[in-house]
DNA sequence: ACCTGAACACCGTTCAAGT
DNA sequence: ACCTGAACACCGTTCAAGT
């Protein structure tokens, strides 16, 4: 009976040392050389579990998103789930550096099951009573205004210009609310 | 009287160039070395004109933002001003190749006078009744929105996922005028 | 003041070949 | 199935030197 040796790497223990390196050394300093290097790989092993970079960069944008979804709490109407996701996202950008640049550089791998993927999607909201569409548009919305507020916080010099300008807790939550009290009821 | 060479470059004919590039390559393809080969000089060359390449994207970013605020015709109302503004954002966005990475990449260069900034940022606004700090955060929220529904748009793969699932240009406008309406009187 | 030449220290990706 | 070695075709940036 012989044993296939274990492989050395896996898609998962990619993903995470791609988050390591993130955190250490920015996304302008996340190269699949590098990332290899720290897998104790060579360069050209990473192909195997991923199709190029961007591929894995949307990997990574995935599972921020994923984790901004595990942090929403259970909520009784659907306004309040769209603030408790806002809020979950903004925090969810704010644990990964260059979260926003991550998201916005990767690419989104088209799903075999695009159906039961917008049905997931939207699950907590349509269980809330929105019907799908609706749900899907407001999430949208939701997202593109954390993922655009994100981009100004996580650019330095134009935060600090901001700053001297403007409270960014407050105007997201005031942009937030503004969004989510907009939306027909 | 000895006239002293015209300069082969400066910075304008420099941003004009790289958007030229911008159009035909994408944001990947803006390399310094072949922005340096179109303008028929040496790389090095360029970094007499800029700071850097992200220093480069940030003043291609302040066009876009530029172009935006030109095409916002007269309002009386400041909520109507802002729906405007919204809506010429995603068209300047949707001008250049891009744009929405262009913007999140680039370096804002701090400006001398900060508050004659904020100021003249705000002006529209605190025109039609608004006071500067709410005009400030109002328009972060517009410029957030729209630049990460921007970032969803551009990301080919995410886009064709979504169109199956939502219309771009009703949603938009949905959120655009949740937003608006929101604000309080 | 403005630009070149040459160099440094890297990149992402492909692909034959190994195990 | 999974990884290496070697190579291809590039990068951004610095800096002495030229004009």
């Amino acid at each position: 009976m012989s044993r296939s040796p274990a492989p050395a790497l896996d898609r998962d223990r990619l993903i995470a040392a791609a988050f390591a390196q993130l955190e250490e050394v920015g996304l302008d300093g996340l190269s699949m050389r590098r990332l290899a290097a720290r897998l104790g790989v060579q360069a050209p092993a990473l192909y195997w579990h991923v199709e190029d970079k961007a591929d894995l960069l949307g990997l990574m944008a995935r599972d921020i998103y994923a984790v901004a979804d595990a942090l929403v709490p259970p909520q009784s109407h659907w306004r309040d789930w769209l603030l408790a996701f806002g809020r979950a996202l903004r925090r969810a950008f704010a644990t990964y550096r260059d979260a926003a640049r991550v998201c916005a550089a990767g690419r989104v791998q088209r799903d075999v099951d695009m159906a039961e993927n917008a049905r997931s999607i939207a699950e907590p909201l349509v269980a809330l009573g929105l019907d799908q569409a609706r749900a899907l548009s407001c999430k949208a919305s939701v997202i593109s205004f954390a993922l655009g507020w994100a981009s100004f916080e996580a650019n330095g010099p134009m935060h600090d210009y901001l700053d001297e300008m403007l409270n960014f807790d407050e105007s997201f939550e005031a942009g937030l609310a503004a969004l989510v009290r907009g939306f027909e009821g």
